[in-house]
DNA sequence: ACGGCATTTGTAAGCGTTTACATTTCAAAT
DNA sequence: ATTTGAAATGTAAACGCTTACAAATGCCGT
């Protein structure tokens, strides 16, 4: 151990490898502007003091932080987790890090979150959906940090998204669904007001019953919040109905998964009472029985392209570009055909 | 908007409201030492202004960042999140920030993560278990950053721990085991290496053998990482020895969950045929069928006294004092009793 | 009206970097 | 050798806050 008690700054490295301070902040930030001689300098007096650059103290001088926010609804279940890895080993593989905040589905957590990650100088931003007060947006251009909106896709919002479009997936979906025969859908969402992605599916289902002639104003819907309870709860009050639907289509696995439970509770066979679709494709997914027939979400591409998006929009100084990512049917065991 | 164009400082605030900067700062940091008047005057220039104060460079001249880093194995499932969650809340109420880094169970990215938070100025750092390179504890010591230790509790441990005794947890819990007359014992754990959480359950398991007077060298087990599929293998390895288990029991609910899929994939009926226990007390352990038997970890109470105490070592100066938390065993239908 | 004391406010020196700009060094071209 | 310009290095001024210390203010009893 060093002599001296605090840590060590880059006065110290600079005192010890007998150059200045600005020769040793430029072995750090660009190596190659220096001789090797003096480079090796450096990084022996580096070594020697185990020294590690101060972060306050380079934010503030460079006006950077390498520092990239995301703020997400939920850490509780595993929905945001897959994509949020991917993010972050992007980042991490581009020198940044990131600063993760989740609002527990709090709308108004939301802003409050925000400004946070901004005071504490986030270069950027990660939010999932589009809805929010457009004060935000306002906010956050006046403030010049660039924000992504993933999970969705639409090009017509105030901030670019990579994402996908939740709409045309449920309704494909769902048109899947029509087409194998069922006729009496319900449906169990997440709270949809201030959740486009929660909307937007519940619009999906919707379109598809026009499509096939259907009133999308008789679709049974219950909104009810994130938990695997209020799923099964939700299928419970939906089977009261009459006639009793032949499929229930949930808005996320979490949702489906409470649903398949709830089933159990009634007594229902799945799929051979009654059907259950998820959406998402978590994990979750193939480990219940029967295993969920849902939509696969490009959890680790979006991630990934987010990252590099972000990465992007912050080194190049430019608008984001949003991009349209493909989600996938997968069927499993949870749907049965009806003729019903 | 205002005129200007970058984010307003303090020196505007002041200039704005015709006091110091010393007065803006003191109404931000400790309103009380300010006349009502004067409060009241820079509050308006702050709101008028949209003043957010600029964080590098309080940390800088503070020489605290009231962030928090915590290093987890894992996002990409549900086991930490509970904790996590309720650590955060408790570190929002106290007015910290928490930054989280996760290493995807790869041991060797620990260091690099624990140095980086160091470096961004963390306050304090949550880790989870004991297990790690010596000398990160005396870097850490070093460098005067305090650390505190989760979902373990062991008091001649070199840092303080707020957790439980997984070694007690689980001995406990095999005892129940063999006390219904199960004797074929099996076991599938996470990789035990630098986990000492795997390992306790594992000698908690054991150590229930010896008393019972049976071999603690028999128990045949299988170490796997944490997944799903990895459970499903395992439990499907294990099934090939004769004599056969009458029932396993398995490190984290994950890889119980695992497991019932290869039981069903073996065409076995759980708990009939064979017994399958978890550990964690995850929400998926009610998804599953049969629900799992498991031990219910206080996932919420540690992530929440974790914050209280890590707060204090900071604030205080003091060391951290650790507390033993209570873990139930939780019966539900995936263990039948056995003669055999 | 005044001294004395507590309370409120101001002054200015850091905190540890980065980075324009100035200076020095060095090698190639003469 | 000398000149010349590019490359390497050094100097010092920010960056936006906190806080020790100094100065000013207000209040009390007399």
């Amino acid at each position: 151990m060093s002599a001296s008690d605090a840590a060590p700054t880059l006065d110290d490295v600079a005192r010890l490898a007998d150059v200045s301070t600005a020769t040793v902040s430029r072995c750090l930030n660009d190596p190659g502007k220096l001789t090797q001689t003096t480079r090796e300098k450096v990084q022996a007096a580096i070594a020697e003091l185990g020294y590690t650059p101060n972060f306050a103290a380079r934010s503030m001088a460079a006006k950077r932080t390498f520092t990239i926010g995301a703020i997400i609804p939920t850490m509780e279940n595993a929905i945001f987790a897959r994509g949020l890895q991917a993010f972050q080993e992007e980042l991490d593989r581009r020198g940044y890090t990131l600063l993760v905040s989740s609002t527990a589905y709090k709308t108004d957590a939301e802003e409050k979150q925000i400004r946070n990650l901004v005071a504490r100088g986030a270069d950027g931003l990660l939010v999932i959906g589009h809805d929010r007060d457009p004060a935000i947006y306002d906010y956050l251009r006046q403030q010049r940090v660039p924000v992504l909106v993933t999970w969705s896709y639409d090009e017509t919002a105030p901030a670019p998204s990579i994402g996908f479009d939740n709409r045309a997936a449920m309704r494909q979906f769902a048109q899947n669904v029509l087409a194998s025969g069922h006729r009496r859908i319900s449906m169990i969402s997440s709270m949809s007001e201030q959740n486009d992605r929660a909307r937007m599916r519940i619009e999906g289902v919707r379109d598809a019953m026009s499509a096939h002639g259907l009133d999308p104003a008789s679709l049974a819907l219950i909104e009810v919040p994130y938990t695997f309870d209020d799923g099964a709860s939700a299928f419970v009050e939906l089977m009261q109905e009459d006639p009793k639907p032949s499929i229930v289509l949930c808005g996320s696995d979490v949702l489906a998964v409470g649903a398949i439970r709830g089933a159990r509770q009634l007594g229902l066979r799945v799929p051979q009472d009654i059907s259950i679709t998820g959406f998402d494709d978590i994990e979750l997914a193939q480990v219940t029985h029967p295993e969920l027939t849902t939509v696969r979400v490009p959890h680790h591409d979006m991630g990934r392209l987010a990252a590099q998006e972000l990465v992007a929009m912050i080194e190049d100084k430019r608008e984001g570009i949003s991009q349209r990512l493909e989600t996938t049917i997968i069927e499993r065991a949870s749907v049965a055909p009806s003729g019903a």
